[in-house]
DNA sequence: GTCTATAAAACGATAGAC
DNA sequence: GTCTATCGTTTTATAGAC
């Protein structure tokens, strides 16, 4: 099973716009990144980008938050909810980002949390659709928890534990560039999460 | 114990320059702050920047990381190393945290992992300082385990599980808004090095 | 060590023709 | 829906007086 969303993206020049954003905002951040650098990567027309985000590059940033949280979201549907065993989905997962990060050299990882941060203390439109997507996340993997039998809030709190250990992770290995934090807490949080339906 | 430093804080330009620009880098972002912000924040001159950042904007970013992430280990040495028993500090440490992102309406958490995550990807140089301070922080965790028994890669595995659990909560917490997630994930390492201890 | 003026470039955003 | 030219601002950085 790969690591990427499955679902073939549209080539409109709207998708196209919205895809570069989402790629530049993640890798550079989003005050980091420019309005032509967007348009350059994205093979747009300068005012192709106030015809469809007339409310200029905020409107754009909440897009891509919104855009990359429910792809990312897909993509922990896929491992966690279509399977039977949540332990090795859980294990699958975490190798597929550590195998993610070296294939990209160490660029792609979450592909918010570069935003989240930088949006957080100054931005509430942003700040709140990156809290969506990070909420929809956890929430899977917690009703993938309570179906095995957790009580709810250990499942809630499960799944916020490996929401943390994983972003963690993901900032320890990027910076240090080594995948091998991500290994770490993934063998961690399959262990507990072991545990926990085990003691149930 | 005071979440802070406890150092005194010198009252030169240069270092009013540089906790100035730390403070906005670690609320703001790096790409996100200019330097005329930085010096309305730290009251001086515009003249003075250049006269002790010859490199400018990046060896002002490459400094300010340096000095926030030597503050926080000094805070980590505090809670860590100075303690005998290793389950109370990290229990403090967590509350801590959580408070102090309370106390300052989410804005205050880790110094650097915004700036960590801006430039890993397009910095050398502040990417290396920031992974050189990541690394001092790990290492205070990881002595003080081995010290209590630990062989030298559990006491690593479990340092590295901290960190990462402690910044993918500090994300969540900042935006959410919430210091739930800090209160979660320090509950359960905290049992986690328990367990780790006692059945050594 | 401080200050101001200013350069040179990049920024987000808009106008108007097509 | 596309394109280009351009506006006004802000950015980083420098020069030169004090």
């Amino acid at each position: 099973m790969a690591f990427v969303a499955t679902t073939a993206a549209p080539d409109d020049t709207r998708s196209r716009i919205l895809a570069g954003a989402a790629r530049l905002f993640r890798r550079r951040g989003f005050a980091g990144t420019g309005i032509k650098a967007i348009l350059t990567e994205s093979n747009a027309p300068y005012g192709s980008l106030y015809h469809f985000f007339p409310g200029g590059k905020e409107e754009l940033g909440v897009a891509a938050v919104a855009e990359g949280g429910e792809t990312y979201r897909q993509l922990v549907e896929v491992f966690f909810e279509h399977t039977d065993d949540v332990i090795d989905a859980t294990r699958r997962f975490f190798d597929g980002a550590a195998e993610l990060l070296e294939a990209t050299d160490f660029d792609d990882a979450c592909p918010i949390a570069t935003i989240a941060l930088e949006v957080a203390s100054v931005n509430e439109p942003m700040r709140a659709a990156a809290a969506g997507a990070f909420d929809s996340w956890i929430d899977i993997i917690e009703r993938r928890l309570a179906r095995d039998g957790l009580d709810p809030e250990r499942a809630h709190g499960l799944a916020v534990e490996l929401f943390c250990a994983m972003e963690g992770a993901f900032l320890l290995a990027r910076t240090t560039r080594s995948s091998t934090p991500v290994r770490i807490v993934g063998s961690s949080i399959t262990a507990g999460i072991q545990r926990a339906i085990t003691h149930t």
